[in-house]
RNA sequence: GGCCCGUUCGUCUAGGGGUUAGGACAGGAGAUUUUCAUUCUUCAAACAGGGGUUCGAUUCCCCUACGGGCUACCA
């Protein structure tokens, strides 16, 4: 490592949603930028404009803001290296690819996309490398006037990086240590493709010389292209400069085999993007772990111990401890499988570890899309002190919490009607006009009278109490009765009470 | 097929030449609880196989097997 600057870069193709695997690339990014001081720069990789999707620069925007995961230059905010969408620096590229061809590391190929095809069809283990490359219609294999009259005649062409015969490339990646390639085995990538646009492997190269990257981290299906990204490096002399390596194992299917896709989430029920994620030309949704009720500390923490562990115990870290805790050194080598259920218990650990007034904002959206308006903040507070712990997933407040905002619509009937007796009608008028005139709020002194009265009436507590629940809240869950009752406030609770025993008692 | 990468409980993982191989999720049992959840206790559960190296290998090396990735004018 040198004493430059750190900077690292996330550059994502505006092709559809953020996928999870995405957002922990970002994740370690941020991380390894920020424990360094140094710079986390979002650029936009589109060089494919058949693939480009509308919409989807922005999704990935909304979804770094949701994690709190701001970059430092981007094509929203700019930075002294605009333009940071690669369709804008379309120009700079071919200036390269040409220098490449002219120092004999790259050369012209004239080939259709059809032929390619075919040889690709007929002869097995076909590649665009040293064994065909002279077969093929470029300029390695054509006479030189014949290269300049189709290059005259303005003839679509690529241009391909020459692999060398019989090198070994290697290097030293940050997490999987010494890896090497024999180039004569890699074959002779497309650099710049016939609408003039650069491939990834050229535009990756150029850019991350030109933005000034020292570390790049990228998912681990980019392995094997590595070599021609190095030998790039080298042969357009900036092989000092060049950023270290880092390839982050994949995520993986639960179930089955093979890294984890969109597709995984609809057939196994979990979210796979971070946010919801619309297709306007098909119609089509996917859901996201935002609008499923993740909270971002959750989604964050439980993408950064996929693959990475501080040596301890610890399995709960805010960002602020995870910028101070990661090392790239500690991530793990091999693929993780996704796990949702323990993606869950993180969440539901976040909300248990969060404070009511952090939670406010969410919980009350919630309520607000049953169609429960919350008015009073100070209350909202005391409920959700009150049942946070008993949610997992953020809408989970609407059945854990929507009570305390409205009378029960319905009630558990069958846990209540086949034991009732008229002795517990009795039992509940008299403790109306009991409650009535109570001017205690504390739940235990509540309770304890309440206890008292059934008592004296000859029931059993757990008779009462379960009939008492149901009438607050509709049914059997909810925090403890009187926890309830003193949130609910007498007059409330004398209201329910009333309305409950007509159901009770009906025939 | 070729190339590259990987392999500790079902899952995520810690560990590392001599350990009762540790934790977490999920699962089982129990305690607490007036519903349910929380919480607590507890049980079960792993070093892919074979060769080396070594006094000793799960740990280091090699091979095999298995798994994964890549093999586009996609990223």
């Amino acid at each position: 490592m040198t004493d430059k600057k750190v900077r690292v870069r996330f550059a994502p193709s505006p092709t559809g949603g953020l996928h999870l695997g995405g957002v922990r690339t970002v994740l370690f990014n941020y991380l390894f930028a920020k424990k360094h001081n140094g710079d986390f720069v979002l650029r936009i990789e589109d060089t494919d404009q058949t693939r480009y999707v509308e919409g989807a620069e922005q999704y990935i925007l909304d979804c770094l803001k949701w994690c709190g995961l701001n970059p430092d230059e981007s094509p929203e905010i700019g930075g002294p290296y605009a333009p940071y969408r690669q369709s804008e620096r379309k120009a700079l590229y071919r200036e390269y690819a040409e220098r490449l061809v002219m120092e004999g590391h790259a050369y012209y190929a004239f080939d259709t996309a059809e032929e390619l095809d075919k040889n690709r069809k007929e002869i097995p283990n076909f590649q665009y490398g040293q064994a065909y490359r002279q077969t093929l219609r470029n300029s390695l294999s054509l006479p030189q006037h014949e290269v300049d009259e189709l290059l005259a005649a303005g003839t679509p062409h690529v241009i391909r990086i020459k692999m060398p015969e019989g090198e070994t490339v290697s290097f030293n990646d940050m997490i999987r240590g010494y890896v090497s390639f024999e180039t004569g085995l890699v074959d002779d990538k497309v650099l710049l493709k016939a609408d003039g646009m650069p491939t990834y492997h050229l535009a990756v190269v150029v850019d991350d010389y030109l933005m000034k990257i020292t570390h790049a981290f990228r998912g681990e299906e980019w392995l094997p292209s590595a070599p021609v990204h190095l030998l790039l490096w080298e042969y357009l002399g900036w092989k000092a400069d060049m950023p270290q390596w880092a390839h982050l194992p994949l995520i993986l299917k639960p179930d089955g085999h093979g890294k984890l896709s969109k597709r995984d989430g609809a057939r196994l029920g979990f979210p796979v993007y971070a946010m919801n994620w619309f297709d306007a030309k098909t119609g089509e949704l996917t859901p996201g772990f935002r609008e499923l009720g993740f909270l971002p500390e959750a989604f964050l923490n439980l993408l950064a111990t996929l693959g990475w562990n501080d040596g301890t115990d610890q399995e709960l870290f805010t960002l602020d401890e995870l910028i101070e805790k990661f090392s790239i050194e500690r991530v793990n080598k091999s693929g993780a499988k996704f796990d949702f259920e323990k993606a869950k218990w993180f969440n539901a650990e976040w909300i248990k570890k969060s404070g009511a007034e952090s939670l406010k904002l969410e919980v009350a959206k919630v309520l607000a899309e049953k169609g429960i308006l919350v008015e009073d903040q100070e209350y909202l507070e005391k409920v959700i002190k009150l049942v946070k712990e008993r949610c997992t997933l953020i809408p989970d407040f609407y059945q854990q919490a929507g009570f305390f905002f409205e009378q029960p619509k319905e009630y558990d009937l069958n846990a209540v009607k086949p034991k009732w007796t008229d002795a517990k009608t009795d039992f509940y008028n008299t403790y109306i006009t009991q409650l009535s005139a109570e001017t205690a709020t504390d739940p235990h002194e509540l309770e304890t009278k309440f206890k008292a009265l059934a008592e004296e009436k000859g029931l059993k507590i757990g008779d009462v109490m379960l009939p008492f629940r149901v009438m607050l809240v509709g049914g059997k869950f909810g925090p403890h009765v009187f926890d309830i009752v003193a949130l609910l406030g007498k007059d409330e609770t004398i209201s329910r009470i009333t309305k409950a025993l007509v159901e009770f008692t009906a025939a």
